[in-house]
DNA sequence: TCGGATGTCTAGCGGTGCTAGATTCCGTGG
DNA sequence: CCACGGAATCTAGCACCGCTAGACATCCGA
């Protein structure tokens, strides 16, 4: 079974190469240069090839989405244990700043429809970790408040500030005012309630 | 001069007309499903006639996205003269009711970046009566807080909750009191700092 | 050494955005 | 009324896209 082991082992490098290789590309030149042609040629291997690992070019930009928010997991992870301010505070940071430095990563795992299963299907653990991740981050201020919901409304607080920042919707001075600003609504509200 | 008039005339209402049909394909279908060799056929002109109008496809999405705005901007206003609730709720559900029930439209002016001048150029009129209606609507509890800024972050909630919820990326029920604690944290935060 | 399965490639399909050059249309002057 | 000239429009095509059928090469086991 060995040489088959190694057949495998060789198709999984390749296929995690696919996987990198897009990513590269679109880092480097935005999702519109990822052509299969192009990343075929990037790989060094034809076409087809491509379609023996993955359905389709969707196939690919989901599982870079999905490798994406591995790594997000793990920055927010990073995040949760820095000094000097609150976990909810270095989350965001974190988040912010991994959608600024890394725009076409973020794009493919929360702008564009690659439709991930996010319902009650199989969502991929690296999504679950990400979101968990968020999740610790806001229970310090949830107070009275459902946990969950609060997440949900803090991500999109976050997505939102993302994504319309990328697109230039936002005046470029003024982040850290917005940051202090939502920060402050989403903790003080807490207080409120913890009244 | 009558006959140049009429000329200038028919063109510009050749103009609206492709406009509009990209709008309703584009809503109908997606935005995928509008190619210029479509939309030249629901017109019912040839291609090169799209590219004596716009630019190129980008240009006439544009056109539809600015026209969003405006559309946008008139549901807000409307909103602001409901009875039985605050400004800010009032905006907030008419933004996400937009957003929900005109998708491909609210695509086309926040989603896709199209780059449309949101800086210190010129920006379309529309846009800035959008956002308008967005400060009129922060306004009431904005408190001793950057009225500018605080609208920027109602905006990206609201942005955020749009596209993750389109995205199917938030539980679908539980909608309701995602916009009830956002409004609370905007709101008591309001509060806290009135004191 | 050979047969067959596995893996890879070449070549091509129908589609895309966009455009050069041919063609048709129409107001105008003779 | 006709023929002309310029403007408006179309036909046909480019290079590219995602994707795939069928030819070809390669390697393992007998």
């Amino acid at each position: 079974m060995t040489i088959q082991n190694r057949r495998e082992r060789e198709r999984a490098e390749r296929h995690q190469l696919i996987i990198d290789a897009a990513r590269e590309l679109a880092e480097a030149e935005g999702w519109d240069a990822v052509t299969t042609r192009r990343l075929a040629e990037k790989v060094e291997y034809s076409q087809p090839v491509l379609y023996s690992h993955f359905k389709g070019k969707d196939a690919i930009v989901r599982a870079v989405a999905i490798e994406g928010c591995g790594v997000l997991a793990r920055q927010l992870r990073q995040a949760r244990s820095a000094q000097g301010k609150s976990r909810l505070r270095a989350a965001a940071e974190a988040y912010l700043e991994f959608a600024e430095t890394r725009p076409a990563l973020y794009d493919a795992m929360f702008v564009q429809q690659v439709d991930i299963p996010f319902g009650t299907d199989d969502v991929p653990q690296e999504l679950r970790d990400a979101f968990g991740e968020l999740v610790a981050a806001v229970e310090p201020v949830v107070g009275e408040r459902d946990l969950e919901t609060l997440t949900e409304v803090f991500w999109s607080a976050m997505h939102g500030i993302a994504t319309l920042t990328h697109g230039k919707r936002l005046r470029p001075d003024h982040h850290e005012a917005r940051l202090e600003l939502v920060l402050g609504a989403l903790s003080l509200a807490e207080q409120k309630n913890g009244l």
